[in-house]
RNA sequence: GGCGGUGUAGCUCAGAUGGUUAGAGCAUACGGCUCAUAUCCGUAGAGUCACUGGUUCGAGUCCAGUCACCGCCA
């Protein structure tokens, strides 16, 4: 057994922007990636974008962009949206990476040298929608049936792949790896469908038809289909052929998939790789879909808010637990701001949460925040430590089947087990009573607790961390292993314990934080609802509470240099203000960043009444150069204006001396 | 039409190789505690384990068939 794991998310098409569906497989990869990481294992994530073929190129043309644009902008959304989630990938690989193109022509040559590639004419009915020929019978009226277009009779001549002649070698690989495809029903699809003849599969289009692809490394007026173009990344990102990574990482990969790609990667991806001489890949993991019932979603903002947008709205890492909790991997779910609700208030507010909380009360309390001591045990702290030892183990086995849910379940067995010991024991009598009892108890709390924080890592990075500091954890986190988990009481001495702010505050029914929200945005200016749209989507929004997830590696209140950097300061110059019409506090400033960052751009702020137009032509300010762009009254502002307030007012932020315009602030 | 999956308390789900009165969480009702985020602990009600038939001393668990929903294929 190497103590190597590659998981990787499907490349994601840019023709759209990312959804709930992506945020699932990455999440559950991303957990995946956590648990083997804290596990011991070498470990590699990767996720990227797929950007070649037909559909792109018509999307770019709809948003008035070139292809190559089009793809850098939707990619990036991506690549924005996974910090934003507590995704730890190692890689992104574009299919426009030039070292994905090398690749995928040095695969096409080996199966072209393996003969497994020929040249063919086709003549049929053609669905631009799909990017495909339709069979006759798929064709219902006259029309595709996915996309209620008519299909044109095209006739090309196309290289295509024998993939037939890998069908009885994908069979018996099936048979021979139970779970080469799990869960098991897919598995049987996949085989069922290999119960008939397999076709072969068509590689290329003629870039008279199409040129926003890689071109054939044999013939160069075609580029490569993109399925099969899109597959290779799975390869290139470890750098094959020859590099260590893939040496390193291959034969350890799982795929993390939904359905609707099923066919792709365990039928065409094993045929591809068996026909260039590449062993088959480890593990397809195929999850469901998550139904989303609108009509049970809550409105705030006046807009049907997306199962992204709760992420923000209640936590991060409740929203991961939810999305790990909820689904069995592989079946499908229903998504409902409801059901999110029900399990931050009863496993992450009511159990979780009201156990660390009590429990780090009682220790502040009643030690002062010292490491409790061990005495001699009895039978009910016997119990939990064995019961909290065991759930590792349990735990552990359960993730490696993807069965996250059981997981989690596993989890809370032990935090159930926690809360019921803590009243058999009464700590609150012990403390008048029997001290020596008093730290024994507390001190098997505590050491089960941290089982418990390494448990909850993968799923909920953020709120692993914020335990384990406050129990006194120095390593935390990623250096926080199974194996350090298990080593009860061998950390029983590190630093003081400390207590923060609730973990998962309840959510109360009528005022949860979405409606929340919505009279926030109503009541102040314009410059906070640009500050709730660019915040980082992970804390709650209920009252006023702890930050988490802000670093996994610093503490709640403490950021890394990494994360103040993510912020791009620069001077700026106001070479005009204006009011914005209709507003109250708006000013529309055009305010030059120097050349390096496009020269002058309008930002408007909230300093109508604080400053005139006079005070402020010419003045250096401090400007958030990589603030996303937001309309406010109508007037889209890019970037924005650093001013302190207090209870005189606005102070603008500016330099001492005169600096450049585009300096940047570090 | 073929193949496969699912069908267990109001809801969400556990229930290897068949074995005493079918389990958990949520929700509901009642009781207890006070360290804690009106949290926690306990108790209770509620299920002909989709239906029918069969194998067996014994089936939610195996077999056959039926129904419902879903998926893949045609």
């Amino acid at each position: 057994m190497s103590n190597r794991f590659y998981v990787t998310t499907p490349i994601y098409y840019v023709n759209a922007e990312p959804h709930l569906g992506h945020a699932y497989t990455t999440i559950a990869a991303d957990v995946l990636s956590r648990f083997y990481r804290i596990s011991g294992f070498e470990t590699f994530f990767l996720t990227g974008t797929d950007e070649h073929g037909e559909k792109i190129v018509r999307a770019a043309r709809a948003s008035g962009e070139s292809p190559g644009q089009y793809v850098d902008r939707i990619s990036g959304l991506f690549r924005d949206m996974w910090p934003r989630l507590s995704i730890s990938n190692d890689a992104f690989i574009r299919t426009t990476d030039e070292k994905h193109i090398k690749t995928v022509q040095a695969i096409l040559s080996a199966v072209k040298e393996n003969g497994d590639i020929y040249f063919s004419e086709y003549e049929g009915p053609y669905c631009f929608g799909c990017e495909r020929f339709l069979t006759e019978r798929e064709i219902v009226n006259g029309r595709c049936p996915d996309h209620q277009t008519e299909p044109e009779m095209i006739k090309e001549a196309n290289y295509f792949f024998k993939m037939g002649r890998y069908q009885d070698w994908l069979t018996g690989h099936i048979h021979d790896n139970p779970d080469f495809i799990r869960p098991e029903r897919y598995r049987n699809e996949v085989l069922s469908f290999l119960k008939e003849p397999l076709g072969d599969l068509c590689i290329s289009r003629p870039k008279s038809r199409l040129t926003w692809g890689i071109p054939l490394p044999f013939d160069d007026g075609f580029v490569t289909y993109v399925w099969f173009d899109a597959l290779i990344n799975y390869l290139s990102a470890i750098d094959y052929p020859g590099g260590m990574r893939y040496e390193t990482f291959w034969n350890v990969a799982n795929h993390v998939v939904a359905k609707d790609i099923l066919k792709p990667h365990g039928i065409y991806w094993p045929c591809m790789l068996k026909a260039a001489g590449i062993p088959p890949y480890r593990h397809l993991n195929v999850h469901g879909y998550w139904n989303v019932n609108e009509g049970k979603m809550s409105k705030s903002l006046g807009n049907v808010v997306r199962p992204l947008d709760l992420a923000s709205v209640y936590g991060l890492d409740a929203f991961r637990y939810f999305l790990m909790r909820d689904m069995v991997f592989g079946l499908d779910s229903e998504f409902s701001e409801e059901a999110l609700v029900g399990r931050i208030n009863a496993d992450l507010a009511n159990d979780l949460g009201n156990l660390v909380s009590r429990s780090l009360t009682m220790l502040k309390n009643y030690l002062k925040g010292e490491p409790p001591l061990c005495g001699v045990t009895e039978k009910p702290d016997d119990e939990v430590r064995e019961a909290a030892l065991a759930s590792i183990g349990i735990y552990a086995s359960q993730m490696k089947e993807l069965a996250f849910h059981k997981a989690l379940m596993t989890v809370w067995e032990v935090i159930g087990k926690l809360n019921k010991y803590i009243d058999t024991m009464a700590p609150w009598v012990l403390a008048k009573s029997d001290r020596g009892r008093l730290s024994t108890v507390l001190y098997h709390i505590s050491e089960a607790l941290k089982i418990v924080s390494a448990l909850i890592w993968p799923v909920m990075p953020g709120t692993a961390e914020r335990i384990q500091e406050m129990l006194g954890i120095r390593n935390r986190g990623i250096s926080f292993t199974l194996e350090d988990a298990a080593g009860w009481g061998a950390r029983e001495t590190e630093i003081q314990m400390t207590i923060t702010p609730a973990l998962f505050p309840r959510i109360e029914k009528g005022k949860h934080p979405g409606e929340k929200k919505k009279t926030e945005v109503r009541g102040k200016d314009s410059e906070m609802e640009t500050r709730d749209k660019t915040s980082v989507p992970d804390k709650p929004r209920a009252d006023v509470k702890p930050d988490k997830n802000i670093d996994e590696k610093a503490g709640p209140d403490l950021i890394s240099i990494k994360d103040f950097a993510r912020a791009d300061l620069r001077i700026g110059k106001v070479k005009d203000a204006e009011p914005v019409p209709g507003s109250r506090k708006l000013m529309r400033l055009i305010v030059d960043l120097g050349p390096e960052l496009g020269g002058e751009r309008t930002i408007v702020a909230g300093i109508l009444g604080a400053y005139e137009k006079e005070a402020l032509l010419g003045r250096q300010v401090v400007v958030v150069a990589n603030l996303e762009p937001a309309k406010l009254m109508g007037v889209e502002s890019r970037g924005m204006v650093l001013a302190a307030s207090d209870s005189n007012g606005l102070h603008l932020i500016t330099a001492d001396t005169a600096a450049e315009p585009g300096s940047k602030i570090k």
